[in-house]
DNA sequence: TTTTAATATTGCAATATTACGATTATAATA
DNA sequence: TATTATAATCGTAATATTGCAATATTAAAA
């Protein structure tokens, strides 16, 4: 029904659906190194819930590391990243305003 | 709990995130002009359903135009559409891969 | 091997989203 | 003014998302 381009913007788009999850991001972002097992004092949200939405970052790519047990270790996947931002930046661009 | 840019990035994306407001505003950009009243019929899903759409893109100021009656005319605004642009660019770029 | 400190999973309630049939509203046109 | 072609709104069912308490899992440390 769709264009798997489509599809799959739309798809990126939703894990950045959530503030939670914009945060999360920047929030690893901003860590030197690894280690970020405070995600949850830091955003406020119970650790399930921070968990979920760990889960749903992950499932399109954008963490990698270690991801079982204690001392975890999350940080975000630079090459799924720009492959995200290119994605987005085609979209932003290739639009025409011609009218009104 | 989270900054209003958080909240209001994480809502611009929502917006983004279905695939049939994707191909709703990649259709209106490709028309000349603004007269878009085959919507229905290009994406394929209902008129209740793509007007439904249709709002939810209105409603963070992605459109501009004559919004009722016949012979309506919708186009992007072109101003709203940079914003939002310029507000992914900057998370996008703003992101450190310091790990790993 | 038990304890401990962390994350993951499960189950479930509340809410939001998506889709569409039926209906209503709008404005041009006959 | 009645008709017509179009979009908006209403009502509702199905599904998805969000959040958290309870529990399970994991692996390091005592």
């Amino acid at each position: 029904m769709f264009t798997s381009r489509q599809n799959e913007l739309a798809q990126a788009a939703k894990v950045l659906a959530h503030p939670a999850r914009i945060a999360i991001l920047e929030y690893i972002s901003k860590q030197e190194g690894c280690i970020c097992n405070d995600l949850v004092d830091v955003i406020g949200l119970a650790q399930p819930t921070i968990s979920q939405h760990l889960n749903e970052i992950k499932k399109i790519g954008l963490l990698k590391g270690t991801f079982e047990g204690k001392n975890l270790c999350y940080c975000i996947n630079e090459e799924r990243w720009e492959e995200l931002q290119q994605s987005f930046h085609l979209f932003f661009s290739n639009i025409n305003y011609n009218c009104c």
